[in-house]
DNA sequence: GACCAGGCACATC
DNA sequence: GATGTGCATGGT
């Protein structure tokens, strides 16, 4: 639990005590699934619009292949990629994609994530939003989960529920919502990691589609349930 | 059978 | 800059 600042009436950070009541809620989510780095990196790719349980059956593949790891997903052929990603959907997408980091990673840095997360947050974020396939989101969580900077990331459950709950305005961009919720927040790995997921956790069954979002556990955070 | 899932690139206006 | 569309499998 994180305590507020200037916690004297008036002004409540929002932020934090959405946080609070998750955590307290649902207790620590422990992501992101994956035995290492390197797996996080192209189960972030996988994951793109794509319910997770699907992507563990293609991370299966891949590691009943023997291939999930930066060598020889860099020899694979596109082609034998995309069948053994079949059961994530986008399969051609997505291996365009899980090719075009992977000659990133080899022309870059020799094909060592140790290496490439040696680099400093913001020319690393840079570096991996120029791959194709690398949006914001992907790149926050691979920067996030597997290379543990403090970047929060911002996703199609965040943004619901903030705006539901009013935190946010419905329309702006992924890097003002990102920002504002950093201004509110700590940086810290841990935390930056745990909300993230306890966001999922929550927007997985609720701030869907009903109006009254009936037994929402935050209840009265910022006036709103 | 419709709708959804831990996005992104690209075309068009 | 905003909006629309293709990409695809598997669960509810």
């Amino acid at each position: 639990m994180i305590s507020s600042p200037g916690h004297q009436g008036a002004h409540v950070n929002v932020f934090l005590e959405l946080y609070n009541r998750l955590l307290s809620h649902f207790g620590p989510q422990e992501w992101w699934p994956a035995d290492t780095p390197f797996e996080v990196v192209i189960g972030a790719i996988l994951t793109q619009n794509t319910s997770w349980t699907n992507v563990e059956r293609a991370i299966a593949n891949l590691k009943e292949e023997e291939v999930l790891n930066a060598e020889a997903l860099h020899e694979i052929p596109e082609r034998r990629l995309a069948v053994l990603l079949r059961p994530a959907g986008y399969f051609n997408v997505k291996a365009r994609r899980t090719k075009a980091f992977m000659s990133f990673l080899h022309e870059a840095y020799g094909g060592s994530l140790d290496a490439m997360f040696r680099q400093p947050l913001p020319r690393l974020r840079g570096q991996l939003l120029d791959i194709h396939g690398i949006g914001p989101e992907t790149a926050d969580s691979i920067l996030l989960y597997a290379g543990r900077y403090p970047v929060f990331v911002i996703d199609a459950y965040s943004t619901r529920i903030f705006t539901r709950h009013d935190l946010i305005d419905g329309r702006v961009g992924y890097r003002e919502i990102q920002s504002r919720v950093m201004s509110h927040i700590p940086p810290d790995v841990e935390v930056y990691q745990e909300y993230h997921a306890l966001l999922v956790r929550l927007g997985k069954i609720h701030c869907k589609r009903t109006p009254e979002c009936s037994g929402c556990p935050l209840g009265g955070v910022n006036g709103i349930s």
